[in-house]
DNA sequence: TATTATTTTGCAAACGTTTGCAAAGAGAGA
DNA sequence: TCTCTCTTTGCAAACGTTTGCAAAATAATA
């Protein structure tokens, strides 16, 4: 082997500590029974060499490889960005290393989670909404840390963080119905995932405790997307009897939503109200600001990072199921209804 | 040792092939002299056994872990987003992993290189415009592979891709000029950093070349946040004589000179021009859309992941720089001035 | 068919750690 | 001072690969 070698490697340190590489090895992982002064000359040595440990080596040999990962199905969104901000905060406390996978990544979902519980981190974490349940599957029965963040398992096995997405719901519908709104439009998110059902329960059941009946017209179906946020509301705008505030399941279909009303030529919130859920970034950074049902993401990152490192470090603990509270943040999108504004429109 | 072993190594591939394991390793990995027939025996005991690599031997033993790291300050900005972004499509093309590393997590620079080299990656992307020069030295010392994205090293020793950041602002400035603006305000950005200067000297340069005398009572001091781009807003309203027209040194100023200037009872573009600069997603999410410089993050993104990959590939490499051109993008958020803006503000 | 050149395969050593086990050292009790 | 116990240390094997070198198999040449 002819690589040329400038690493300074546990037995330089060895060596320059005059102890064995073993010792070595102890003092800089387990911190086992050793003698003060051993302990002390080694890491004088270590910061003398500038060592640093070899990470591979190391979890080759049956420690951790301090590598977590994370997959996503991709980073072309506000939300899975805060997510991760959160993870990596809480990451850098640990001083774990974060590997990003995003699934466009390889084919069949279970070979990938098969090469990730082989691959170099000690855990994952899973921000994948609408991947099956293959995968988890898998985790499960190669029994390798993970949890999931935003997303059920169906056979409530797994370790997971959400928030609560029908109370935020409900209290967003709420909150609309106070301002005097009675015709609230709803744009769906991608009904195959449990956040935009519990999203759509919610509204439905603020309604119904209100003493109103849904009306099937002012439910439009939406998939989370701008774009889609923007024809749904069309939909609704082209009613014969419009509604005076539209409730969007997330905040990328609400923005989505305030660009059909300005194409209609009509004014947020002085003509229609919006609301979305998320509180995303951009949220406060549009015009007129967002009002919206905030789920605290990066707290959700930071605690699913919590939770699973806990599992690493002490295996067999039960898995467990965190649930957090959403807000409702009030911004400038929202008012109360304009009794004129049928006449308005046309 | 008990670690109860699932897994299955390159020996079961050997036995169940009826080959020797460097055999197996050969077919695996470099495809040298090997019997078709064997090579297809030793696939289909792959397929067979469900065998995957670990990666973590593989690159202890002198081979590539496939995994590249990605230097970043933080992820709360879409500029860094969309950079990502390109890194991670262009990685996952050449089936690489994505390591992200955060420059909060660690303390001084030059250890910080030195762990990423002796760590699991096998090159590194640098998106730091903030960190000194120490770092890369370490790394070019370590003759580790590595390339920088829109920051410059001092010596012109290093790969790096950055974007016409001058030109960029010359032609958004001349943009202004042609719509009519005279008085042309500058949100600088954090003047430490070459892109910064760049693009003030772009504003400047074609200020002179349309014959103006630059002010230094229009050019305000940012920091490329938005916090800072208000503040600066606030000062360029507040002067006697007010810009027509604000051009701010990224987009994220741009937003908050918006916000000042709603703040101040004035509508964009009506009575105010804004120009932002780098075309993050956002600059299209909010209202009025914002026209802006477009620095086409991804791609440079993409181009430093293929900088990289070849000089991982082909040691020895020369050094390569790229220089991507911008392109102004307009959206809504400029106009010809306004003759009576200035009777409309008291 | 015998010999040589070439391709294909296998063995063993190495990569840098961790960790079980045993040896050495140090303290305490007699 | 001599055992005995407990703490500290060292040795060696293992983790799952890659790869140089040599042996075996095959193809080419005489």
């Amino acid at each position: 082997m002819t690589t040329i070698n400038i690493s300074v490697t546990i037995l330089d340190v060895a060596r320059e500590a005059g102890v064995s590489y073993s010792t070595v090895s102890r003092v800089l992982s387990g911190y086992e029974h050793v003698k003060d002064s051993t302990r002390e000359r080694v890491l004088e040595a270590v910061e003398r060499l500038g060592y640093v440990v070899n990470q591979q080596a190391r979890s080759l040999a049956g420690g951790k490889s301090g590598v977590i990962g994370l997959l996503v199905p991709g980073l072309d969104n506000g939300y899975i960005g805060e997510i991760a901000r959160g993870i990596d905060e809480e990451l850098a406390r640990s001083s774990y290393d974060l590997l990003l996978y995003t699934t466009h990544r390889t084919s069949t979902e279970a070979s990938y989670a098969l090469k990730m519980t082989k691959g170099l981190a000690d855990g994952v974490l899973l921000v994948v909404p609408l991947l099956t349940t293959d995968y988890i599957e898998t985790l499960r029965e190669q029994n390798f840390p993970y949890v999931l963040i935003d997303q059920v398992d169906p056979y409530k096995q797994s370790s997971a963080v959400d928030s609560l997405n029908s109370k935020g719901a409900y209290e967003a519908t709420q909150y609309l119905l106070g301002l005097g709104h009675r015709r609230i439009g709803f744009i769906t998110g991608l009904m195959k995932l449990r956040s935009a059902e519990d999203r759509l329960a919610g509204y439905l059941e603020a309604l119904r405790d209100a003493g109103l009946t849904p009306e099937q017209d002012l439910i439009q179906s939406g998939d989370f997307w701008r774009k889609e946020g923007y024809e749904a509301a069309e939909r609704l705008l082209n009613l014969s009897q419009p509604p005076t505030a539209i409730f969007a399941s997330n905040d990328l279909s609400a923005f989505g939503v305030m660009e059909a009303i300005r194409a209609y030529g009509l004014q947020v919130p002085h003509d229609i109200s919006v609301i979305g859920f998320d509180d995303i970034p951009q949220a406060s950074l549009v015009y007129p600001r967002l009002t919206t049902v905030r789920q605290p993401l990066d707290e959700m990152g930071r605690i699913a990072a919590q939770l699973l490192i806990e599992q690493i470090e002490n295996p067999g603990r039960p898995i467990r199921h965190v649930t957090l509270p959403t807000s409702l943040v009030i911004r400038e999108s929202c008012q109360s209804p304009h009794q004129s504004w049928s006449v308005l429109r046309r």
